[in-house]
DNA sequence: GATTATTTTCCAGTATCTTGGAAATATGAG
DNA sequence: CTCATATTTCCAAGATACTGGAAAATAATC
């Protein structure tokens, strides 16, 4: 029949879900059954999430994107319309340290390291900032301000961190650290490639 | 009381998701109601997921991942079957450090951190060794020595480190870093609960 | 120990995920 | 066109995800 019975879930769905599912299924040209098969998941189900008439449970998710050969962030998350930062308080007792006069990055970790993982002491003289061009993607950002108040800003995001806070966020976008307080700032980053 | 209802869900759950979320919100210090905020999940979902007795829908998994700053993929996939130990070789020249008679061991980030994320500054006088218990599943220490010579051992691996080296390792298993030089050793240490 | 506050778990109730099988639609052959 | 086959969508039915508030357990304070 050609009428529906009047729109059975309008569905606001702002998840792109359903046609990533079915663009990476047609794409191998798999009927349902086919991926119903391969994943485990029923024909019916796999119709619905490529509909946008249900969103799948995370182990429903998982098999469909072990059976597609792509990781669950490739199938669910849009391409950057994740939060860039993620902000937690810490407590207020800040760590005392020396402070310098002057700005600098001590590494921590041997540059240009064949690891995954690297990190640094940072230092920011009054009004310093470092600003950093897009890394890898899924690269991440684990800040931890020692002393001092700076604004960490990524893609769209902006927040401020005073002593004791930490932030997380993405590196794979346009990024920087803002001395926006009077006192020096030290800190201590922590960068990872996903 | 103390009886059971009869085990209401026997729940196979291969998947260690509960255990995982747990671990990454007690790491920062997150009681339900809080993450519930953070995150947009009701305490009571939250609760059931730790306990296993719910596994979420994928946008529910989302958005938990997002107010953790993690991945999907790092808060639902295997917890990874990599190797034990991973040896980096770095260039030879140590940076100079002023050393201590005594072994030490300071946190660069607050302790008991809100964060899946933890570093220290190593210092082992001659002989000294740092030994640690399994941590929560999954978790992984990344170490870069600075000056000395270290021994890794974790799981039945073991690997020898001198200054300027970086070894990654599983830290969910008893593992342990010996100083096997003659001079002390200075090294960092970042903590990653996956 | 008692009282208060905090955190976690339990408990309906509602919404919806999930499935097997039945309709509907599309594709092909003769 | 008719029939047969393949693919997709629709449809009960059962299970369970998800939530708000109550009860239980835990921690903190006096």
């Amino acid at each position: 029949m050609s009428a529906r019975k009047s729109r059975p879930k309008p569905d606001p769905a702002r998840t792109p879900l359903g046609r990533r599912l079915h663009a990476l299924r047609s794409a191998r040209g798999w009927s349902l059954d086919v991926m119903a098969k391969a994943s485990g998941v029923s024909r019916s189900m796999l119709s619905q999430i490529e509909r946008n008439r249900a969103n799948p449970t995370l182990m429903v998710a998982s098999r469909i994107a072990r059976a597609l050969g792509v990781t669950l962030d490739e199938l669910a998350q849009s391409p950057g319309a994740t939060s860039s930062v993620t902000v937690i308080r810490g407590d207020d007792h800040s760590h005392h340290y020396h402070s310098d006069k002057l700005s600098r990055i001590r590494t921590l970790s041997p540059l240009h390291l064949e690891k995954d993982v690297e990190f640094y002491e940072l230092r920011l003289a009054k009004g310093g900032a470092l600003r950093s061009a897009a890394h890898f993607e899924g690269t991440r950002e684990y800040l931890t301000v020692t002393s001092g108040r700076v604004e960490i800003r990524s893609a769209d995001d902006s927040e401020t961190l005073c002593a004791g806070d930490s932030a997380s966020y993405r590196a794979d976008v346009p990024h920087s650290i803002l001395n926006t307080g009077r006192t020096e700032v030290v800190a201590h980053l922590v960068v990872i490639y996903l």
